[in-house]
DNA sequence: AAGTGGTCTAGACCACGAA
DNA sequence: TCGTGGTCTAGACCACTTA
């Protein structure tokens, strides 16, 4: 296999076996061709085509068995959970769409809990982003994003982007970072009268309260979200795989 | 570095370099030593010195930049989230102690829903197994596992290891069955008089409920689990790494 | 016994980041 | 420019599964 691109030849090879899995080409529990056949296929080494099988099952999409072969395992458990993905992201995958509506941006000193989370100083200065998120014109999500505001400088320069563009990308684009990791702490509770009013129903309802921490490339806190989703309508699928270490 | 016992030399590189880790020889955004410097120190080959790393990297305990070096990640935030653990494993890793109560196992034909979660014909026998986790006395939780007959033949004769062992352990050990993956699908409502009796609680609270479907390694689906959890004492954390392909 | 994936070596060249 | 991690080769031997 030449190298005319600049893509790796190992990403070359993911590719190509993801499509033929996800394409149909194998059933669930069949074996992928073995790592010598790959090889002759390709005219690759053998370290590469095991590099590129190793983010296969790294996906979920293949598990690997010595002495056996390499199963295709059921693409339909292994979306992209688990991923870094905005609430946008996450719906459109469904094929559904997300609007964003009363967007509102402010510097702050941030609360106690938030400079825990952020393990920032109390006199560091945070970007306070409000926000609510419909989905097929009902309000299904509430978010209060606080961003380190040395990261962002002018925020409120941008909050017209922020109708129509997610939050990270814009972040990704404008001022350059590299996000890569968060965590997700969910809970649920029971609705009261504020959470009816933003986002209008009448009924008490459970619902979930995500906060999220998110960290840059280089280790340091950057953002912590707290967002008040309708219990109702959402459901988060989280994909487990592997045992613990240790 | 020389191989006497069976581990391979990679996976001892992991737990030296993790010991270090996480007993404070670096401190967060630190750099971890080069590979040229980890190949000179344990006499072994940058392949070998590179996959070690690449546990680590999965794992989200360091993150490497191509000309800059391996990074240090903050180890509170790279806990054993997002790996196949029960609820017991769950809440012992935060010293909880967790108790069962109520068991009882029986076959079953299974209802419509679990046929589709587990994709089998309505003839196919299953075990139900039902159970209560106690926190500290309280009832936290109620469980419907439904677990497919062929796999784990003569189940009731097992209740009583039930009560002092986790039902994966059992799984493991009795049947030899190797379990490496699961979906988990969370949602939350709010509770009715049913579970108000079985989890001995006043006011009406939230609810998680959460649906778990396991897979042998072999690719077929094996278990469905319907998990009833208390909102106002349980908590999810999930640990997101990277952008999703494509 | 044969065939599979798992581990490992000793090199090579490339792409990126910082000085 | 130099040092870092990223990719890749062509081999070797081992461990596990199946027949």
């Amino acid at each position: 296999m030449s190298n005319s691109g600049k893509e790796p030849l190992y990403k070359k090879v993911v590719h190509e076996l993801r499509d033929e899995i996800t394409g149909g080409k194998y059933e669930v529990g069949d074996l992928l061709p073995t790592e010598d056949e790959l090889i002759k296929r390709f005219s690759l080494s053998r370290t590469t085509i095991r590099s590129a099988i190793g983010v296969l099952e790294k996906e979920g999409i293949v598990s690997r068995k010595q002495g056996k072969g390499t199963i295709v395992m059921d693409q339909k458990i292994s979306q992209n959970y688990n991923f870094l993905s905005s609430f946008t992201e996450t719906l459109a995958e469904k094929g559904l769409k997300v609007e964003t509506n009363n967007i509102s941006v402010g510097l702050q000193q941030p609360p106690e809990s938030v400079q825990l989370a952020l393990r920032i100083p109390d006199d560091e200065e945070v970007y306070l982003v409000q926000r609510t998120k419909l989905l097929e014109g009902k309000p299904i999500c509430f978010m209060r994003n606080y961003l380190l505001a040395r990261y962002v400088p002018r925020l409120e320069e941008y909050v017209d982007d922020l109708k129509h563009a997610g939050l990270y990308e814009l972040i990704e684009r404008v001022y350059l970072l590299n996000i890569d990791r968060a965590v997700d702490i969910i809970t649920t509770y029971m609705s009261g009268p504020l959470e009816s009013e933003i986002l209008h129903f009448d009924e008490p309802i459970a619902l979930f309260r995500n906060m999220r921490t998110t960290f840059l490339d280089n280790g340091d806190a950057f953002e912590y979200v707290i967002s008040i989703i309708r219990g109702d309508i959402y459901e988060y699928k989280v994909y487990l795989q592997g045992r613990p270490p240790r």
